[in-house]
DNA sequence: GCTCATTGTTACCTATACTCACAATGAATC
DNA sequence: GATTCATTGTGAGTATAGGTAACAATGAGC
């Protein structure tokens, strides 16, 4: 809460490398053929790390949660995903309420293609950095990430 | 193009932060009630910029090329800010093809609101960061900027 | 049993940005 | 001067990503 009057212009750098991270990412998996979005990449990696870290599939809340978005926003994500054969909706014996999100052999291929695409489209982006520059900018990240941020609810 | 592979995880980072970060910027726009979007208030600065750059207004094609969307999508933009009284359509003499963009004093006062929601928002999200994090934040981000990027049109 | 919180979803709305087609204009060439 | 081609902005339509509000089904506490 003291620098001058640099982070206004850092807001916007951030903003545009971002859109450009988009973009790229976007067309990678386009020209790849690979038949999803961002949304539903970041999904199908969230939802990888998901069983890596607990064994277990995932309910939708937990998704959303990790992803910093509402519920509702998650259905649709997995409504494409299941419709394309990549992910299986499977309900909780123990909570008739959940659902758990489970990973099929083909949301595994995809996984893998996946991969390609987003480091092709983050290689594109961070071309202009060297290595170490790199593990700096992803210290930071890290700290700025660690705080927790702010999960949706909002204090006002 | 040799770093192991934490490319694809900091592209993950830049992309969940930039999203918080854009998220806190919406949210401080509409709690202060500036009646404009981010994307409109990204148009705005770029205008105000370019105003101090170059004396005379912008045309549609430079604020186009500047905030690295199709022309198309500033039509969608200016509508909304000249419908809200902060810019004006101005009709060059020397090409009737072009339209400048002026900024009227709704628009310069929208401006200096517009400034402090952003910097709020960027402090929320740089607050785990000290002063020199963020100036080598800022360094890193400007040589990536800097290079140019990929202006729309794409090379396959 | 009755009330209340949790979980996911249906229905709808917004913001951003894209493509394609087009009309108006300017520039270049015959 | 007429023809052809490039530039400039926009109408129409689409896709993605997200949000709110209302709701039904379920679980939990009293």
């Amino acid at each position: 809460m003291s620098s001058p009057d640099a982070d206004g212009p850092l807001a916007d750098q951030l903003l545009s490398l971002t859109r450009r991270l988009h973009r790229s990412h976007k067309h990678q998996l386009e020209e790849r053929g690979i038949g999803i979005t961002p949304a539903q990449s970041r999904l199908l990696r969230t939802l990888s790390h998901h069983l890596q870290h607990h064994g277990s599939p995932p309910r939708m809340a937990d998704l959303a949660e990790r992803l910093e978005v509402v519920p509702r926003a998650v259905t649709t994500l997995v409504d494409a995903l299941e419709s394309g054969g990549k992910v299986r909706r499977v309900p909780d014996p123990d909570n008739r309420r959940v659902i758990r999100i489970e990973l099929t052999d083909e949301g595994r291929k995809a996984l893998s293609e996946l991969r390609g695409a987003r480091r092709a489209a983050a290689e594109e982006i961070l071309a202009p950095l060297t290595d170490l520059e790199r593990t700096v900018l992803g210290e930071l990240l890290d700290t700025l990430m660690g705080e927790g941020g702010a999960p949706p609810e909002r204090r006002c």
